[in-house]
DNA sequence: CCGCTTTACTTACGAATAGTAAGTACGTAC
DNA sequence: GTACGTACTTACTATTCGTAAGTAAAGCGG
């Protein structure tokens, strides 16, 4: 499971996953980690954070997300089991998407580095104009 | 900038940020997060969050990554300003990468991200069942 | 009965992006 | 003068994305 050399001492757990698995190729939160981060997942699971929403209520509030992306995206986040897709069998098609717990806990950490990017935003856009000129 | 009405009533900042502008389709801070949630930004954020490196160490590192990959990750994220390249003008060529202040904070919210998914895996894995079968 | 509407997808295809492998530059050691 | 080491580029291929056009199936107006 783990490529490292077992440890002589213990040694605490974050130190582990930070020089962590997810450096190895083969690992499978690689995917997981490709799901999340995904152009459309960080939005998708922000959007559903505090919302149950409609999937064409969800492609209105995530701007310039074609259909077929958010299908696709949602699909992944589904399958990951972060997200809980409810289907009226009804006509025309009724389905609720929403977060699941596990959900809600990646979608906090997804958020937390979102929001860091909004509010950083004019130190970012200074250090952009800097390099440009420098 | 913004694309929100006017508040009539002052309201967190938190609350602009949750449902802000990220939504909105030709916002900059989406080019930023792509860059910061890109398949090797946030590997390279990590790998960088507590040394500095050569670019082949960089690469040895990061499981998986092509020279190509490193090098258009790393000028992303140079050009953003969370990565400083130092280069020794000595042949063979020596170059250093380290992170910026402002590139030391996102890795801390990357690395809140994948440290979650890496504990979180096991019970990320069992979802992942479940819904292969349920 | 006919055809138009609504919603959540799915499919086909051209465009953009990522990955692979092979250069390039150039001082030093042999 | 030939090979080496390092950090890239470049050329080409494979994968992914985005756009636009279906698809299905009940309900409603005429």
């Amino acid at each position: 499971m783990s490529e490292h050399p077992p440890a002589l001492t213990p040694e605490p757990l974050s130190d582990r996953v930070r020089r962590g698995d997810l450096m190895a190729t083969q690992c499978p939160s690689r995917d997981v980690l490709k799901h999340v981060t995904s152009r459309w997942g960080v939005l998708a699971l922000m959007a559903l954070e505090d919302n149950t929403l409609r999937f064409s209520a969800l492609r209105q509030q995530i701007g310039g997300v074609s259909e077929r992306m958010l299908a696709q995206t949602l699909q992944a986040l589904a399958a990951d089991g972060f997200v809980n897709r409810v289907s009226f069998d009804v006509v025309p098609p009724h389905v609720e998407y929403s977060l699941s717990p596990l959900g809600r806990e990646v979608a906090e950490k997804v958020r937390g580095l979102a929001d860091w990017i909004e509010v950083s935003m004019p130190r970012i856009a200074q250090a952009q104009q800097d390099r440009e000129q420098g």
